[in-house]
DNA sequence: TCCAGAAAAGTGACCGGTCACAATCCTGCC
DNA sequence: GGCAGGATTGTGACCGGTCACTTTTCTGGA
């Protein structure tokens, strides 16, 4: 890794920059000859102002070099029109396309986006973290698909303006902040149902650490395996990546009787079908895995991943619009979005059941 | 997916929240019998302030739920110590983890960071996402990996503190900003001579669309070729996902001559793995692959991806790093910090050369 | 030609902190 | 007891915008 910086001779130029009195409204008025407030009306293009004035002054912002500071207008106005996402690692594709999702909503509306990463789930970590994104911005979007989001969501400051992206409705949050999920434990069911129909005897489930105890995708997969009266295998539990996924499969490969895994995502699926490879057991020939997020990579694995589609972008955008209406006061339970139901997508990985050969 | 809001009982109490003056360091001073300043003094923890005072402060300001104004204290001190990021998709494993990093260390130095992404390079949009970034916060760090990014470099305010993640040192840069890079030419030719000791005539690069015409992965690849004798096959380009190798591939494996491929990153990689898994060229019996960057599932693909590692990481964190000396007035080209070098991890996609079967 | 009323432009105060400097309170020592 | 000098604390102005309200300038109709 390389670097390079300014040379010597440019440092000047940046102390003048930087410490040289920056153009403010006033500059502009006295260069423009009119008062700091007409400067002020031009600039947010609402009050009347003479069309000539007009030009006048926008020459003088032009000629200066003026930009509005942020911070004058925020205090004046007392409000930053901004917001800070509150996560946990941002390098996992769910994690990404939320917070992708709500940067593009927030910045066509005029806001702008701050970061701000949980990297343990320590009491007093995520306690310092929240309160922080809480004071440099006028609102919160908390991504709670983990333990250190939903422990974020907790200390958020009260009466502080938040939205949230949650695993599942009902759960251990304490209060009724407004949340946006993705309701897919229909699609959970449907993934199961297939790998049921395609003759398995039932489904084995690698589970995401979830923060509920009652994830919409665990509830899903389970009602589907008991409507079809297929035994319930107790679910594996994991971790959030190939990693974990790998260990998982491990163990599921063990046990003969395992034919069909439903992952919670497309990393841990991943990590199941190595771990198959790695014990000799294909895929899908001998054991069918079926993913859950769609990433963009999962068409491209070997065998091309059957898994389920969320929209977590759109999911993003709703935390932002859930947001924007708790900063202007017309939060209402009543506006309930579009809903982009997850749907299953259907490509190699599960195949219909072969009954394990016998030695 | 579904969303809950507050449930109108609750709207009250947020306007009161909201529109309820927020306490300031002047009503802190007046429950305490003390100045604005002491209180101000006290926040800051910095001047002498008498242990009795203090407390009896502390307690106001714990009494009244008193949280600075970070507007006010941005207008007061002319600084915001913020920065934001600027990128385009952060979806893409090297952005989000070079911004991981910067949010890493700027987090530790007590920085709030902000993102901006650019969603095309159209110049208009690059230009009022580069403004507003710019306006919002005291600093810039721009990805610039892409083209996009390239153009955002050129578009900020001339003097505007900012620093850069690039390709590579030399490029279309007008000018000279500090910018930071993970020189990989030598990990390029590294892992090329590698593939050509395995007996491999030539190596054939899928690359990723380039910045500046000298991308340091090229260069290193064509020296390594130069410098063993072998013919150097025209670069194929491509894009950066998986789709985009996947197209890469299905050209390369119409040519039977084509027998190791070097890929840009490892989604390009992974989608030359497909096209000649569907092409019947089995790699890595046939075909040798090695990807670059080491994204956590490339240890998991089927093969395994033999692949450069990155410390993107590393990379955000010096940019935060060249950053913070801009702002502190003290940035040098001097002081390089340390160079962590990209290194080949080996796993399983790339094997010694078979010659073609001759039917 | 004059005046009402709208349009355009200007004034003062304030948002919530910080700085520079002044004022007051101690303490030890002559 | 009085005083120098450091430790504490208070005062006024200002950062760069915005709001509410006032003043000045136009406009057209009587």
């Amino acid at each position: 890794m390389s670097v390079t910086g300014h040379t010597s001779a440019d440092t000047p130029a940046d102390q003048a920059a930087k410490g040289g009195k920056s153009v403010s409204i006033r500059d502009v008025a006295a260069a423009a000859g009119v008062s700091y407030q007409t400067v002020s009306r031009v600039i947010n293009g609402n009050a009347s102002v003479k069309e000539a004035t007009r030009e006048r002054v926008q020459e003088a912002i032009r000629a200066l070099g003026f930009r509005p500071n942020a911070a004058a207008r925020a205090l004046a106005n007392r409000d930053t029109r901004s917001l800070t996402v509150v996560t946990s690692n941002t390098t996992l594709y769910g994690y990404a396309a939320t917070l992708q999702g709500v940067e593009e909503a927030a910045r066509a509306a005029g806001f702008t986006v701050g970061i701000s990463v949980l990297e343990s789930e320590a009491d007093e970590h995520v306690r310092a973290t929240v309160n922080r994104a809480a004071d440099s911005s006028s609102g919160l979007v908390v991504i709670a698909y983990d333990s250190a989001g939903v422990r974020a969501l907790d200390c958020v400051p009260d009466g502080h303006p938040v939205s949230a992206a949650v695993e599942a409705p009902a759960g251990p949050l304490s209060n009724s902040l407004p949340r946006a999920w993705i309701d897919d434990a229909e699609a959970a069911a449907e993934a199961t149902r297939y790998l049921l129909e395609l003759g398995h005897p039932t489904v084995h489930y690698v589970a995401l650490p979830s923060t509920t105890h009652a994830s919409r995708r665990t509830a899903g997969w389970r009602a589907a395996l008991e409507a079809a009266g297929a035994p319930v295998p107790e679910p594996v539990g994991a971790g959030w990546d190939a990693v974990a996924g790998y260990d998982a499969g491990r163990r599921l490969a063990q046990d003969p009787g395992v034919t069909a895994v439903l992952c919670g995502n497309d990393d841990l699926a991943l990590g199941v079908l190595r771990a198959m490879y790695e014990a000799g057991r294909p895929v899908p020939g001998q054991v069918s895995v079926v993913g859950f997020d769609n990433a963009p990579q999962s068409a491209f694995y070997t065998p091309a991943l059957t898994t389920v589609e969320m929209d977590f972008t759109d999911l993003g955008r709703a935390c932002f619009a859930l947001l924007h209406d708790v900063l202007a006061g017309t939060s209402t339970a009543a506006a309930l979005p579009p809903v982009p139901r997850p749907r299953l997508v259907v490509r190699e990985s599960a195949d219909v059941h072969h009954p394990a050969p016998t030695p």
